[in-house]
DNA sequence: TGTACATCAGTGAACGCGCGTTCACTGATGTAC
DNA sequence: TGTACATCAGTGAACGCGCGTTCACTGATGTAC
């Protein structure tokens, strides 16, 4: 095995994708150190050379899967496939993404654990999060005071919707409810873009 | 102490009461039976004479946490003051309501723990009382095909309120996304209605 | 009414077990000469 | 180019500790006579 700073660096990316797929797919709480080195091809004893504490891999792994997550939809998209409200809500409010908690939206799957954590960090983390989600949504719907508004009852909207509809898992409402939020989203889009 | 069946059966009360509140405040992982157990003035030994096993508490307590949390909201009002889409967002969509996490809404609460949950039992008893839920506020707006979709986009907004203004507790933000989503509700019954 | 006994909710010590954390050690790599 | 040494990422055994679970026991209550 390699020992070169960029190997290190490799590892702890590494035991970080694991982590931050982890806590989506499970919850804060469901992070064990051993499964997690063990997943990233490490034993645990190696842990504390790459975090300090479980805590700390913990703020590190919610970071990263807000990174990751589909939280970075709107921001992501590039300028050839310009962002759109329709493509937002087609791509979050899709059953592939209700489906697919471990690499899904972070928010979406964290925001119960991460609203009751104590660790203020996290939150901050999290909560600048959701912010500029807030932010890039409005944009997508023209800008404006009422933009604004639609924007943070959109995302409102969509978390609620991937959440339940996970509650809803395997019944046909289900899909049904990311369906009828999709519409809404779009209709409400419409009318902040007619009153402009 | 007293050894009746009527004070086991109240021993058991405080046990699931104590339960349901720790679930809403920590999450469903948060439960420890010696806490629980200290919490309802017992000892922890005693447990095993009410439950089969902490799993069998989880499931009990998320059921007694969705019939004291203020998913019941719309369903527990009277006929003397009857129930409106007002008087429901008002109260659900309220700083008070995000600062009582132990004691409100067992699905804005646990959304995101029970769509995980490995536990069929588990996600099928919140899965019953969304659907409620869903149902008892068409019939605020009205009922009909227009006022379910409606009442659909409505309570996921509301669960995702709830979610996001707890993660952003204690910035500008927090209130802004009850109130912003609060009146969306409002256009949104209105809409309906006109429609009707 | 009083006494002996059965019942059983609750007690508290004890058990494995897994987990977070520590630490002495390994062995591959890079460097100095 | 080759050899000796320093570095350090990773290993794996060991540690406390808390937790879920078990179980022999207690002692208050209810019942039988």
């Amino acid at each position: 095995m390699g020992h070169s700073q960029a190997e290190k660096a490799e590892s702890r990316e590494r035991i970080l994708d694991v982590a931050a797929r982890q806590i989506r797919q499970g919850g804060l709480d469901s992070v064990s150190i051993a499964e997690i080195m063990k997943a990233a091809n490490l034993t645990h004893g190696g842990f504390y050379g790459h975090f300090p504490s479980r805590a700390a891999l913990i703020a590190a792994a919610v970071e990263r899967a807000l990174d990751r997550g589909e939280a970075s939809f709107v921001a992501s998209q590039t300028a050839n496939a310009p962002v759109t409200v329709k493509s937002v809500v087609n791509r979050y409010l899709a059953p592939a993404h209700r489906d697919d908690t471990r690499d899904g939206c972070a928010i979406a799957a964290l925001s119960g654990d991460v609203g009751r954590a104590e660790d203020d960090e996290v939150r901050a983390q999290m909560a600048r999060r959701v912010e500029q989600s807030f932010e890039d949504m409005a944009k997508a719907m023209g800008g404006g005071a009422k933009a604004e508004a639609a924007a943070v009852t959109a995302w409102c909207a969509m978390v609620g919707a991937i959440s339940l509809s996970r509650v809803l898992r395997g019944t046909r409402r289900s899909d049904e409810v990311l369906r009828t939020v999709r519409q809404s989203i779009l209709d409400l889009d419409a009318a902040v873009r007619d009153d402009g």
